[in-house]
DNA sequence: GAGCCCCGATATGCCGCTTA
DNA sequence: TAAGCGGCATATCGGGGCTC
């Protein structure tokens, strides 16, 4: 059995060219190196497939069959590797791969839409998987490779993974537009005495960013509904008296639904993309990268 | 850093063909 | 047939890279 740690690609390119010469010299003068060492190479592919390869005739070297067979993979195998070596040329209307973001179902709404619509124009043949992450550890689902990307708040972002900021984010008040204070001046006392509905990425939560500053005023807040999804809330806004603290991209979609600032000062966040080394340097995923960046603009 | 291995260069030998 | 020549093989050495 040959050892293919034995069998370089210089032994390789020097093979083809002894076939197109036939001749050991000249052959050593095309690969610019000296005869005795053409010799040395010829003797090591010899070893190397277990045939003399060349057979001495009068005027140079006539290939055996085995030489000429192994000639024809030997080319294809040089041309084969030259191709790797070329740098990845991205076509976008060609790309055919599947792209698995993570994200809560809020930015799905806001990113992943927008994205998607984008892509069925500029990639048709890129799929799409959206995932929820709510409450799971975004390092976690990148090292047991069940996502590309996720796109979530600078809360679940680490230094230590690759990042792009997508855009700051801040809370509008929301509310029914029938709904009594609807464009009437909110006071931080009469704010926090109305009936709340929030999410609750995590499940059942009933304190949010909306609670911890009323509770620096010395002020608190009823949650009467927490959810973990969106699809009740429109509704839930049009056909009752609650308020919901909404982050602004998110609000601004809902219909019949009066917006305004919140009395308080909630601090925001920033919306980041984030993913794993695996991709970093991946010609199709950094393409993918920059359009939901394009996107989020 | 020492030892080992690989590769290429130089020098030389061998083989086969041509030619006088 | 022997000398000359072209072409390949081999021995030896040195440089560079790798491993321990």
């Amino acid at each position: 059995m040959t050892d293919i740690r034995k069998l370089d690609l210089n032994l390789l390119k020097a093979f083809v060219i002894l076939l197109d010469e036939c001749n050991v010299s000249r052959a050593a003068q095309r690969l610019s190196i000296t005869q005795p060492a053409m010799s040395g190479i010829l003797n090591r592919l010899r070893e190397s497939f277990h045939d003399p390869l060349f057979v001495r005739v009068q005027h140079g070297m006539q290939p055996t069959d085995r030489a000429v067979q192994l000639g024809q993979i030997a080319r294809q195998v040089l041309q084969d590797i030259t191709s790797m070596l070329q740098p990845p040329v991205l076509e976008p209307e060609n790309l055919a791969m599947t792209l698995r973001i993570g994200a809560t179902d809020y930015v799905q709404k806001i990113v992943a839409l927008p994205l998607i619509l984008r892509l069925r124009r500029l990639a048709p043949h890129v799929q799409i998987a959206l995932l929820p992450v709510q409450g799971q550890n975004i390092k976690t689902l990148f090292e047991q490779n069940k996502i590309d990307l996720a796109l979530v708040s600078h809360f679940h972002v680490t230094p230590d993974m690759h990042q792009q900021k997508l855009y700051d984010e801040h809370y509008v008040c929301a509310m029914s537009r029938e709904h009594p204070l609807a464009n009437a001046p909110l006071t931080a006392e009469r704010f926090s005495q109305l009936p709340f509905a929030m999410f609750s990425y995590n499940g059942g939560e009933f304190s949010g960013a909306t609670d911890l500053a009323l509770q620096a005023l010395g002020l608190n807040r009823k949650v009467m509904v927490s959810l973990n999804n969106i699809v009740l809330l429109p509704e839930l806004l049009q056909g009752s008296d609650l308020v919901a603290v909404l982050p602004a991209h998110f609000a601004q979609t809902l219909p019949n639904v009066h917006l305004q600032a919140p009395p308080i000062d909630i601090a925001g966040f920033t919306m980041m993309m984030t993913w794993h080394e695996r991709t970093q340097h991946d010609v199709a995923h950094q393409w993918l990268r920059q359009i939901v960046a394009e996107v989020c603009q």
